[in-house]
DNA sequence: TTGAAAGCGCTAACAA
DNA sequence: TTGTTAGCGCTTTCAA
């Protein structure tokens, strides 16, 4: 910068107020000065900026999700990063892959490169730790899990709903042994849709058969595992219940190994690609997670503008889409 | 820092060395100073440091692809994760959507938060604008495609040996009117996948018959549109190359559409989610998009470390997996 | 409308 | 082993 402004033979601060789009400068310096910026390749440094600037603002935000590459989450990153790009803000964004060490390491990592926000999903037990940060100054949204000992913005499905719409749907068809399949304990959404489950079984006056619900399925192959053992079990489900969209791929696999893909219902939580190309066509609880990016983005902005703002939780609705796999009655 | 060098009693520069490691402190004052930090809420500033620092370092790349939320790029991604993870660097992920007015944003916007280094999809037709920001120290490695009128490293499949494999798979079953579908011309990989569909037609003296030769397809829905116009013509194929994953897919909705999907056959370039579980399951040419991610990271740090090493493209090699649709012989 | 001086939070170079 | 001074590239403040 200060070569272009020597080149231009103008001052340090004519040149920031051109690049910066400051009023009050006259054409002629204008381009005088733009001239020698492309002249000397000048580009403009954000970083050195920031450090000066009154309002601290990099322009920045990190995003920490499961995994990058998981369907669901990359469509909540797609989500916010179609937010933050009107905004001319920018985004990191890291795989937490469960692990409680990560999730730290990387928002330490992020508030050391001083984002204005981090939007995550919480996988610690417990995010009382990131009060050191928000006294900094950081903005915190939640997205997919509520957080817990830490208030905060959030945008989360109505997971409870969802499944219990999932759960009631196969119900309505005339089952009774409607297996539960989900992720462990440990995790919010699990237990959310565990308890739509357990709600809407209730409601029918169904009850629940331990054997029936298996919770140790995180990943897909231990969907299948899962599946194929309920399945050859004494006495077999009529109809599953999955309750995330890996598992919902490992649970058609299995059933798809038995031969039993048409006679065992299966209702899906979370959409997935080519699910209405299977046979039969797998019906699912769709959650939106672009929509569920986008707001969490539009909640960060809002927030910096105004942290004084009360805390909001925003629920975005979920859908049946009725595909086929959910609507085989029993006994079939 | 300089509050936590009050507090702890020390010089300004005794808290840089303890936060940023350096060998030489006593342990009395390190101990001082961390309990002094964490007193204060001290959180490092990593664009100040990199500021003054002299390698001017930012561990941080910035990566462009096609979309965050596409399947291949997002496994490309995560690929490039996990290689910067191990040393610290963090990554900021944007969609081009194809536009090369965003390709040439985000590139000023990455440049402008000082990235050491930038992995990106081409879309522009012509990168020799990225010269530019060469000269200032910025490292550029390319993925999926090569750039055009610029010398850079590179990470590609061979998509003109996979386009081969895939249509002489094809032809070997016995069919003779194999359809090309696939993203227009200024798609490089486009253009290579379809040179090797040539070049496999040309070994087998099948010759190429314009009508099954269709390359408006870039979105799932043009793709299904593509392939219909294709099956209900009057010499419809016998045997169908679907150049792209999303290509594929909208390809075997057209055949289901069709009630073919057992008669006409199916070879897709990259694999994706599900392929396995369709009926037929989809034959493919699959891509290791997490290796190539792997491989751009490893040689942005390589470039980063040795910037006058000469340049080099890798070849990540596509396998063929045979799933059942393109073993579908003709006439059936 | 333009510019000079100070300083953002940090590290390099050198001194003690 | 510890500290001092200067300055990274920029913007703020204030003066002209």
């Amino acid at each position: 910068m200060r070569d272009v402004a020597a080149l231009a033979g103008v001052s340090l601060k004519t040149v920031s107020r051109v690049v910066n789009r400051e009023p009050g400068v006259s054409g002629d310096l204008i381009s005088k000065v733009e001239r020698a910026a492309s002249q000397l390749d000048y580009r403009h440094d954000l970083t050195a900026s920031n450090l000066r600037r009154s309002d601290r603002k990099t322009s920045t935000f990190g995003l920490i999700i499961e995994d990058v590459s998981n369907p669901f989450f990359s469509a909540v990153h797609r989500g916010i990063e179609e937010v933050a790009r009107e905004r001319g803000v920018a985004v990191f964004a890291a795989s937490v892959d469960e692990s409680p060490e990560r999730e730290k390491d990387l928002v330490v990592a992020f508030s050391q490169r001083r984002v204005d926000a981090i939007i995550m999903t919480p996988t610690v037990r417990e995010q009382s730790y990131l009060a050191y940060e928000r006294r900094g100054g950081l903005v915190l949204v939640f997205v997919d899990r509520e957080p817990r000992g830490f208030d905060a913005d959030c945008v989360v499905t109505d997971n409870a709903a969802g499944a219990e719409t999932a759960t009631a749907h196969l119900l309505a068809q005339g089952h009774e042994l409607v297996a539960f399949v989900g992720d462990d304990e440990t995790i919010t959404t699990a237990n959310q849709r565990y308890l739509g489950y357990e709600r809407a079984m209730a409601s029918a006056a169904t009850s629940i058969r331990p054997e029936l619900v298996s919770r140790e399925a995180h990943t897909t192959p231990a969907a299948t595992r899962e599946v194929l053992a309920l399945l050859d079990a004494p006495n077999p489900p009529t109809a599953i219940f999955a309750a995330q969209n890996l598992i919902t791929m490992g649970a058609v696999r299995a059933l798809q190994m038995r031969g039993l893909q048409h006679s065992v219902a299966l209702v899906g939580f979370d959409d997935f690609s080519m699910a209405d190309a299977l046979d039969p066509a797998v019906t699912v609880v769709a959650q939106d997670p672009r929509e569920i990016g986008r707001r969490a983005a539009q909640l960060a902005f809002a927030r910096i503008e105004d942290p004084d703002l009360p805390t909001s939780v925003h629920v975005v609705s979920s859908s049946l889409i009725r595909r086929g796999s959910g609507e085989i009655p029993p006994g079939r």
